[in-house]
DNA sequence: GTTAACTGTGTACAAGTGTACATTTAATTC
DNA sequence: GAATTAAATGTACACTTGTACACAGTTAAC
């Protein structure tokens, strides 16, 4: 239907796996020592996101804790990160990641657009699912998180917005809009989805109201795009 | 225009005014002690709320800074809240009547229906800086805080909502909508606001972009409004 | 006026925190 | 193989934290 052509948006900015698997580092192999340092660093991040998962904060867990869950002692901690807060921006960065493989995955579903909205919400709901922690450290990151983590998560949601200004510029989804337009659509609908997955997030063990939920975020975002093609200056 | 007659929606709860003020009890008069005890206990409340504005993370503020600020000795916070979630409870409530403001002033302004989404958005934008400490607190804890208190901020949320509804309804601004469709579009526009207000609270001290994210948030607003226009079921 | 109730004080302690520093262990380099 | 480098350990210390407890000073009740 289209290619994905926004390599002038992220060809400067390489991002880590958000698997967090021990970092393969596919083609140059690394000496021992270094595999070894991803490896608990990789620990340490997914540490620090079962910490967030399981019902913890982020700004209240200790160094102490990270390490414990990460099976090394404190002081070790600091042979990877300065901060919790360094740390913290490692997690924005593995949320980078995802969220760009949010973006594909609901462009490979959206050949047949007729059903555009709600594939791109099933897919997002299986992201919030299958990467719960991250979804979890990005809702409470971004407005109770240290300054730079709040503006780390603002960025890149501004990303995840840019490139939805793109699907539906490529699409002709709004042909009357500009691209300032196009924006300002995009980021209506990335504030909506980010606001309903602090609500879905809380509704994991409560299938029907998660249904019921997903339901009113698709209908909210059938008014968006209602309201995007009625748009006049 | 239209009068205010949803008292089946709050009549059946008192909370305390939201200046914040020793709890004046106007007509009752109290017992000295009694006095006294209200007056230390806002003291905590407002400590709490100052600590949350200084930049500090509600999550992370602990009985003994509160108690520190309120001008008491740590101990003595037992008296008023068994923890500092109790406390948090209590802030909710002083959002509630904060927000309940909020509506009764875009009420009063909106007489002339022909800026709505104009007039509303700038009172809202006055509460913002009026009450910061609160909205903070709001933003924070709606993801970031303990399950009960995520709990009592969406509860607050959704009876905005519902006021909205009420507004929305009264005016008949979108004759072809049933409540239910009614609230779906109410719990967007509460959704946006408060995803806006994230981003407006950190910008307090930027006049520019502050204006520019208050723009956008208005262009949004009035997206919503001409989808919920255009809504066929 | 005495007694009882209650708010705020002061002390105390065990537990948890960040982090400096010296040490051990293991991989890389020569 | 010896020397060097770096990751992880262990110990230590000066905080801060929540909270139990005994106490003091005032107000309320009788």
């Amino acid at each position: 239907m289209y290619t994905c052509t926004q390599l002038t948006l992220f060809s400067s900015r390489y991002k880590p796996s958000v698997t967090l698997k021990p970092e393969k580092c596919s083609e140059s192999q690394m000496s021992i020592r270094k595999e070894k340092k991803a490896l608990t660093r990789s620990a340490l991040i997914n540490a620090a996101l079962q910490l967030v998962e399981e019902g913890g904060n982020f700004a209240t867990i200790s160094i102490r804790e990270i390490a414990k869950h990460a099976g090394i002692v404190p002081t070790a901690f600091y042979r990877h990160f300065k901060d919790t807060n360094e740390l913290g921006l490692n997690l924005v960065d593995e949320l980078s990641t995802c969220l760009r493989q949010l973006i594909r995955s609901a462009r490979e579903q959206s050949e047949n657009s007729t059903q555009l909205i709600n594939h791109s919400i099933r897919i997002f709901d299986e992201h919030l699912s299958s990467h719960r922690e991250l979804f979890v450290f990005m809702t409470q990151g971004r407005s109770g998180g240290t300054p730079s983590i709040r503006n780390a998560i603002r960025n890149e949601l501004n990303v995840f917005a840019l490139e939805i200004v793109n699907d539906l510029s490529q699409q002709q989804s709004f042909p009357t809009l500009n691209s300032a337009q196009l924006k300002m659509v995009a980021d209506l609908i990335v504030g909506t989805l980010a606001y309903s997955a602090t609500d879905l997030l809380d509704l994991t063990d409560n299938p029907v109201l998660r249904t019921e939920r997903l339901a009113l975020l698709e209908a909210q975002c059938r008014v968006i795009f209602l309201g995007a093609a009625e748009w006049k200056a």
